[in-house]
DNA sequence: CTTGACACTGTACCTATGTACAGACTTTAC
DNA sequence: GTAAAGTCTGTACATAGGTACAGTGTCAAG
C-alpha cells in the first residue's frame, strides 16, 4: 500500500527540481516534510509536487522565497487583497530596478558612443570617466 | 618623512569605503599591497583612493570586481578598443536584464489587473495562477 | 540473501561582495 | 611613560538559493 505515495526522488523528478532543493525547501518551511515511518522512508502526497511549481513560479516572477513562503500562506484563495499589495509591492521593486538598469544602460551607451566618435585626444573616454576625479 | 603617505585608516576615509573593503580588494588583487617596515605600518600611496572611486564607479555602471580587474588592466588608456567591448558586452547583458524585468513587469501588471476587475468567480487569479497546473 | 539503487542525516561548499571580530602589536598624544 | 587610537593577521559571518558529499540505513528485484 500506499504504492502511489511518492519518494523523494520521484518527487523531484516529477517537479522538475532536484533532491536538495526539496530538502532545502522543507528546512525553508516552504514544504512539509512527511512523517517518517520509524526507520523507513518519507512518502510525499501527490499534491507535493504542485506546491513545488507553485514556488517555482512565484520565484519566476520575481518573489523571494520568503514572499513566497507568505504567498502560500495566502494560497486558500481567501486573501485576495494581501495577495494583490503584495504583487504591488513586487511590481514596485521591479520597477525600481528597472530604473537603476536604465540609467546604467544610458550611461554605458553614452560612453560606448565616445569611443565611436573617436574624437578622444588623450586617451579612451571610458577609462577617463572612470578615472575622473571631479 | 613619509608623512603624507597614508595609513589605511585615512586612505579609508578619503575613498569612502571601510577599512576591510580596502583589505578586501587586496586580497583580490585590485589594489597593491604596499610593503611594511618589518614591525610597523603600511602607507599607501596618494593614488590609492583614485584606484578606489575608480572601482567604486566601475561598479555602479554594472560592471563586477573581476571585470573591474580588467579594466584596470587597461586603465593606461592605450586599450580603448578592448575597453569599449567590455563596455558593449556589459550593456548586452544589462538589455537581457531589462528585458528579463520587463518581462515580470507585464506578468506583474496583468496579474494585478486581474485582481482589480474583480472578476474573480473563484478565489484569487494570482494564486490560481501561480496554482494553475497546465 | 545479496546487490544495487535509492533515502537519510549532517555538514560543507558555491557565487559575489563585503563586514565583523579576536587577540596581538604599533603609533600617537598628553 | 602610559593610555587611547589605530593597525596587523586570520578567521568567521552575512545574504540568497541552492548544490555536493560522506557515511549509514532501507528497499525491491532476482
Amino acid at each position: 500500500m500506499a504504492r502511489t505515495a511518492l519518494t523523494i526522488g520521484t518527487l523531484a523528478r516529477d517537479a522538475g527540481v532536484n533532491i536538495q532543493t526539496i530538502r532545502f525547501y522543507q528546512r525553508r518551511g516552504l514544504l512539509a516534510m512527511p512523517i517518517r515511518p520509524p526507520g523507513g522512508v518519507r512518502r510525499y502526497a501527490p499534491d507535493a509536487a504542485a506546491r513545488i511549481r507553485f514556488i517555482k513560479r512565484a520565484q519566476v516572477l520575481g518573489f523571494s522565497l520568503d514572499e513566497v513562503a507568505v504567498l502560500l500562506g495566502l494560497s486558500d484563495g481567501r486573501h485576495c487583497a494581501e495577495t494583490k499589495a503584495l504583487a504591488e509591492k513586487k511590481l514596485a521593486t521591479v520597477e525600481e530596478k528597472i530604473g537603476d538598469l536604465a540609467a546604467i544602460h544610458k550611461a554605458l551607451k553614452g560612453l560606448i558612443a565616445e569611443c565611436s566618435k573617436g574624437s578622444r585626444r588623450s586617451g579612451c573616454p571610458i577609462i577617463d570617466t572612470l578615472a575622473a576625479e571631479r
